[in-house]
RNA sequence: GUCCCCAUCGUCUAGAGGCCGAGGACAUUGCCCUUUCAAGGCAGUAACACGGGUUCGAAUCCCGUUGGGGACGCCA
């Protein structure tokens, strides 16, 4: 959260560390009569269900122990006395009212045998306890709800305002879990996303604000709201935030681009403390509109900064052809007279250079991109060139013509 | 299987009975720009799941069908 720029207000609060506050709640549904001991055993009641299944009926507590009036002698869970007419109504914020008939809510056990608690009584001690206005979260949690009303209510509070959000699926539609490739959030930032990126696309899954598609932190905060939320389930689409990603970083000031990247720079082995910061932002610039993470980015940029980069087998053969090769020769000694070295010099230079010879512009591009940069696609040349500076400049073009002869 | 939720382009969505011969964004296709790659601009393909109602009029309301998702633990 910390990473996706999120704050909270309060806690963490452990469960674990309350939980003399679940049992003393527990002791006082007990003593009211509104939970009671329950001493069948995991075994019995897995018996019991495998039983209602294969008969294709669906499983309920049958509520055995529920008038058990004496103690007996043996391990017992504490159960929540569920009401077993009349209905149960959910007023969600986002789904409407939704209606469970109580017949089929079953007791459900609210202190384990081993004196522990269960998830689904902790959370409502924790909103009656902290006095909790909304509960927000995924609607796999629906149908727990009309449980947890009926606990409200035998604790003697209204229950909280409920918003059951739906769930992001993968795109095998089924829901996002660790299980299939859903890489946790902190894998993204490894990837070279932009938490105000990830942040805005999962905003979005869900929620709509017209046609807007880029929000920040704070629009976020102020526009966000139940009314604009969608109902149904939204598959996660990892070329929509690779896109938002990239519209981020081309909007992002170079500056902060580089206090970003610098990492990625180190993770892949390069040496940054003697990196011209200067330097690096003119090449950030350069690289902008191009990479869409941080971690394409740094690839980019370690071409610049490091001399010993590979030239791509295929672009080689078609530019560093013989004629590529003399072309190149001629063009390392216009640049060496050139001066000033700068990329409208180094333009002008090139068109005159192609004008000349009756060739095309590009063909002597292409070529000296590829000798420079091992590839066919960059950012502008002349800018590049000018970027490196005469010395690195004709040191690489040389390095490549020593290697041809 | 039972219960619950959901249903507009491939995907995210706009849409609150007439403004919808359905709008935007991603992706995709073509063109333009161009020293390459991008970025950008322009254009295109592409959806109201189906069937019944209600209404003068339905993507919008109701019912059913189908499809998808979720929940059915002494897990959280």
């Amino acid at each position: 959260m910390k990473w996706l720029g999120l704050d909270w207000d309060e806690g963490p609060f452990r469960q674990t560390e309350r939980f003399d506050i679940y049992r003393a709640y527990g002791e006082k549904l007990l003593s009211e009569g509104k939970a009671y001991r329950c001493y069948c055993t995991p075994e019995e009641l897995e018996i019991r269900r495998q039983e209602t299944i294969e008969q294709g009926k669906s499983y309920k507590y049958d509520g055995r122990c529920r008038d058990i009036k004496d103690q007996i002698d043996k391990p017992f869970v504490l159960r929540f006395k569920m009401k077993q007419t009349g209905t149960t109504i959910i007023n969600d914020l986002i789904k409407g009212p939704v209606h469970y008939d109580n017949s089929q809510l079953d007791d459900l056990i609210i202190i384990r045998s081993d004196n522990t608690p269960t998830y689904n009584f902790c959370v409502v001690v924790d909103d009656v306890d902290m006095k909790i206005t909304h509960v927000i979260r995924g609607d796999d949690h629906l149908n727990n709800t009309p449980k947890q009303i009926q606990i409200y209510q035998a604790l003697g509070w209204t229950s909280p305002q409920f918003a059951h959000l739906p769930m992001i699926l993968g795109s095998d539609k089924t829901r996002l879990s660790k299980r299939h490739g859903a890489t946790s959030v902190i894998a993204y930032k490894d990837l070279g996303y932009l938490p105000e990126a990830l942040l805005n696309y999962l905003a979005r899954l869900g929620w709509s604000h017209g046609d807007q598609e880029i929000f920040s932190l704070q629009e976020l905060i102020e526009l966000f709201n139940f009314e604009n939320l969608g109902k149904s389930a939204a598959i996660f689409n990892p070329e929509k935030l690779l896109w938002l990603n990239s519209q981020y970083i081309m909007k992002m000031r170079p500056e902060d681009i580089a206090l970003r990247v610098i990492p990625f720079l180190k993770n892949d082995g390069i040496n940054t403390d003697n990196i011209d910061i200067k330097w690096l932002v003119r090449l950030i610039i350069l690289l902008q509109e191009r990479a869409k993470t941080l971690l394409e980015m740094s690839k980019s940029i370690k071409i610049y900064i490091e001399d010993n980069y590979q030239i791509d087998e295929k672009a080689r053969q078609k530019f560093l052809n013989p004629q590529g090769i003399a072309n190149l020769t001629e063009m390392v000694q216009e640049l060496d007279k050139l001066l000033p070295f700068t990329a409208e010099s180094i333009g002008s230079l090139f068109k005159e250079f192609s004008e000349t010879r009756g060739i095309k512009l590009k063909d002597i591009a292409q070529t000296v991109r590829v000798a420079l940069t091992g590839s066919t696609a960059s950012p502008g040349l002349f800018e590049i060139i000018e970027l490196l500076g005469k010395e690195r400049t004709l040191k690489r073009l040389k390095s490549v013509l020593g290697g041809i002869f």
